[in-house]
DNA sequence: TTGTAAGCGTTATCAT
DNA sequence: ATGATAACGCTTACAA
């Protein structure tokens, strides 16, 4: 590879000169600035990354922490989130946790090494004063992710929106008997937190009570939905409703119910969240809450890269909006 | 940060000799590595990755080109390909070309300039004779994507048996008007070209002839799903059955059938491709063949650290078996 | 407007 | 076994 010596060699000037053109830079006359460009060309010059970076320059590398990449709502955020880094010049790194607080660590770690310039969490495992000290290093911003006493910038949804909606709605197709399966544990703090105030204050409002026994925690995947309507259908007084954490959980339910001939809405209405391009794809087609993903890594990004450059970061909280969208499984 | 010499002074050594215990070489007396370490400890020491890079060491860093993360396939290619990479204690830089051939070309460029050390390509949208030049740079390998006349590395499927596989199979099942739909344009080369010759040698030895209006060209979304189901339905003569070239547009055409009470299979029988997770979900569940996309992967990312290694790229081909997944849409 | 030279934090070479 | 010193390729005072 050809280092800026040679292009100065090449075209009879110093290494400064060289410098001053490709970081265009003022004070350089016409003719040598043609001259150096000249000999870049045919040097197939590329200025070296890491000597830049020694000098302290950015990495132009935005880290992104999300916990699976195969969840299509996190392929969504890193998709929009990837688009609009390269949009200004920043590449993508990515980590999976994988509810694997080390590699979290790990990872957040290059913010300390400089080998990113920023990091966007999607998903948080450790305790939220073990990454604080990183804040120090360069700025992060959570998305979708929060925790409710945070001083980063972040990017999240109205869940407690999204859900009181979701049940107020059921709540008008006359349900009374309203499930409720959760991702989380029922929680006390973040994302899950204000999902499960909203599932109470709409039922509060409605004047319905809330069966202990129809609140399942810690579901996550198309399997666990199949085997909550099998067992839905063990008990002797079941919801007629139920309003899930996931799209995924929801299709697993509707796949169960078709094989043990329960029918959607009418015997079981569910209710998915995310809106994932499946939604569309079941049968019958998924009620669910809609995510704004693309937004919500866009504006992230863009979020992360302000800092950048104001060199110093803000700690915004954007809400965006959520909103249901009705199909036929309710 | 602290810097070499900050933990050397700490120490009580020098530089040469905290280098040699974090690059744990030899002749360093056990007394005086424990004196570096534990200054390294106390002031949270971490060598600077720029620093070393330009003494010409890796970027412990894998690129990986994909076109679209969104795309359930790919999201499980960069799946398996994080968590190998991590597992080797390399880092993963993702970038999606998108159809675009700059945003690929300028990917390319990141090994050239040694920000990443070898690169992990999916998805080819720029002919071979522009992508060549670049493995003098650092290894790359083509997972799942390939051009027929390549030197380097490649993992791939073996797309010609699983369209073969597919179209036996439809075939066994009484189909003799079959149409087949191609993400590609029923080209002449790589994945596309095997996948229409086993299509077309599976016609050939049922002696069944292949109608030049049954075969749709460039269809990828579960959108153009839609539109071509209801294209067919406009068809005089119609096909009994469809291979697809992705369970996306497989999906879209289940919902479209079900939309104008067309009957799956009994009325037309559809394949997908792919088995992604939703292939369980639709209605009726979708016959399909099977990618071990993980595999694939985990595969290439061993053998980009492989080459690495070696400092020489070999320039093996592995072609994964392959699949069909009999479910109830055919 | 251009050039000289001093770093940035490592590692490799050569002494000691 | 340990240390001084010269690179690595670039940017940036400071000079000219």
């Amino acid at each position: 590879m050809a280092t800026i010596l040679d292009v100065a060699k090449r075209a009879g000037l110093s290494k400064t000169t060289v410098s001053r053109v490709i970081n265009n830079q003022a004070y350089v006359s016409e003719e040598k600035r043609a001259l150096v460009l000249q000999a870049m060309k045919e040097l197939d010059y590329h200025p070296n990354p890491a000597a830049r970076r020694l000098r302290g320059q950015q990495t132009m590398t935005i880290g992104v922490l999300v916990s699976a990449i195969v969840h299509p709502l996190f392929a969504c955020l890193v998709d929009a989130i990837e688009r609009t880094a390269y949009e200004n010049g920043y590449k993508v790194m990515i980590c999976q946790s994988q509810g694997n607080k080390e590699k979290e660590l790990l990872f957040l770690n290059l913010l300390k090494t400089k080998q990113v310039d920023g990091i966007i969490i999607t998903s948080l495992e450790n305790d939220w004063k073990n990454i604080e000290p990183f804040v120090t290093h360069g700025p992060i911003v959570l998305c979708n992710e929060y925790i409710n006493e945070s001083s980063v910038p972040v990017i999240k949804l109205d869940q407690f929106n999204g859900t009181y909606l979701g049940i107020q709605h059921l709540i008008k197709r006359g349900h009374r008997k309203i499930g409720y399966c959760t991702g989380g544990l029922f929680a006390e703090y973040g994302k899950d937190k204000d999902r499960n105030q909203g599932y109470q204050k709409a039922m509060a409002e409605a004047g319905v009570s809330i069966n202990p026994a129809w609140i399942f925690v810690d579901r996550h995947t198309s399997e666990d939905g199949k085997k909550l309507l099998a067992h839905m259908l063990d008990m002797d007084d079941r919801p007629t409703a139920i309003f899930t954490g996931s799209d995924e959980i929801a299709a697993g339910m509707l796949v169960q119910a078709r094989e043990q001939g329960v029918r959607i809405p009418e015997d079981l209405a569910v209710m998915g969240f995310d809106d994932q391009p499946i939604a569309e794809w079941t049968s019958p087609p998924l009620t669910t809450v809609r995510q704004p993903a693309e937004e919500m890594g866009q504006k992230s990004t863009q979020m992360i890269i302000d800092a950048l450059h104001q060199n110093a970061a803000g700690m915004e909280q954007l809400e965006l909006p959520i909103e249901i969208i009705i199909r036929q499984s309710t």
